[in-house]
DNA sequence: GAGTACATGTAATTAGTTACATGATTGA
DNA sequence: TCAATCATGTAACTAATTACATGTACTC
């Protein structure tokens, strides 16, 4: 399916960026909310798209000697890219999960130990709910307009908060479920 | 982390179980929900848990001549699959998902385009949750017990209908949010 | 006799992770 | 000067998908 060219072309379509910005925005920003790549997969893919002249290259000189190599959209990966954005896709295998897998086999754990588990998790996703939300508080009550590129922020991060309060709640319910056993 | 061996030393320390039936709780049943993996990677893996002593074989004659093999969990293979059971991993990467990724670039998308978007996401959810729920109603209102198998399938099932809960709200806000536009 | 489900595998390719490898720049 | 960050890459490996390959059993 080849999504992780289409993740970067949309990033480079937006405004010329390096493979360093691009690692960053997978790892640390907003995006790592749905799509992920480490550098090591990155820069084979961005020389791929070079090759099929979808991205162009300039070298810039960084003070005294560093190179960095800012990649910019050709219009024929610009209209790759807009041909991939309107197409519908079918919904694809359900995301893995190794939590629910254990929770699937907790006929063989302890009460306490899955107690323990459940607990954890709760922790992990409340801390990662609540960072969420303090990202999403940069829009206040002020929902951005369709068309700029904030709407695509509030949206994706207003989805992971949703998706990290579904969870909690789903933990909590196993929580009651195991409390009258 | 090789989580596809525990996947499978679960499923085989329920009782022994096929490789074809194995694959196929993986692509239809309950399991598909949160982990999954094709015959062709099923087999293999059931050879290297077969060296690693983890599980045993049986040659069972079906009518005239077609065989088949029954894998059974060894003492060894229990003792791991337990002691992996109780193991409190970090989060993880969150799950990729191409449609938030499309969601993210709207910013070159038609206000129509992304309608359909949204409206297409909505029915092929809607389905999923409604079979979803199907399965959820073999429960009625009596929770399992804890310890007990139909715990586990009650559990990850819950667990599947708030997910699909979710990313039906969290559709319905986008369409919300582009309707002010 | 045809089609579907049962049953098991391998080969080739693509996707993704971990580890290796190097060097420059900035700020404390 | 030391640590963190900037910056770019490759090599080796693991995970997963798609395609190839074969044969049985059951039902219409």
């Amino acid at each position: 399916m080849r999504t992780l060219k289409y993740a970067l072309l949309g990033l480079i379509n937006r405004e010329p960026i390096t493979g360093y910005d691009i690692s960053k925005e997978f790892e640390k920003r907003i995006m790592a909310n749905f799509w992920h790549a480490k550098h090591s997969q990155v820069y084979p893919e961005l020389k791929r798209l070079l090759d099929e002249e979808l991205i162009s290259v300039e070298l810039i000189i960084q003070g005294e000697k560093m190179e960095k190599k800012l990649y910019t959209i050709t219009p024929k990966g610009h209209e790759e890219f807009v041909k991939w954005l309107s197409r519908d896709e079918p919904l694809g295998v359900t995301p893995k999960d190794v939590f629910r897998l254990r929770t699937f086999f907790t006929d063989f754990m302890s009460l306490s130990d899955y107690e323990k588990h459940l607990h954890s998790q709760l922790s992990k996703h409340n801390s990662k709910k609540e960072s969420l939300e303090k990202s999403l508080t940069a829009f206040w009550n002020n929902i951005p307009q369709y068309g700029t590129k904030e709407f695509g922020d509030y949206a994706v991060l207003l989805g992971a908060v949703m998706r990290e309060d579904s969870y909690i709640a789903w933990l909590y319910k196993c929580l009651d479920a195991i409390k009258t056993s």
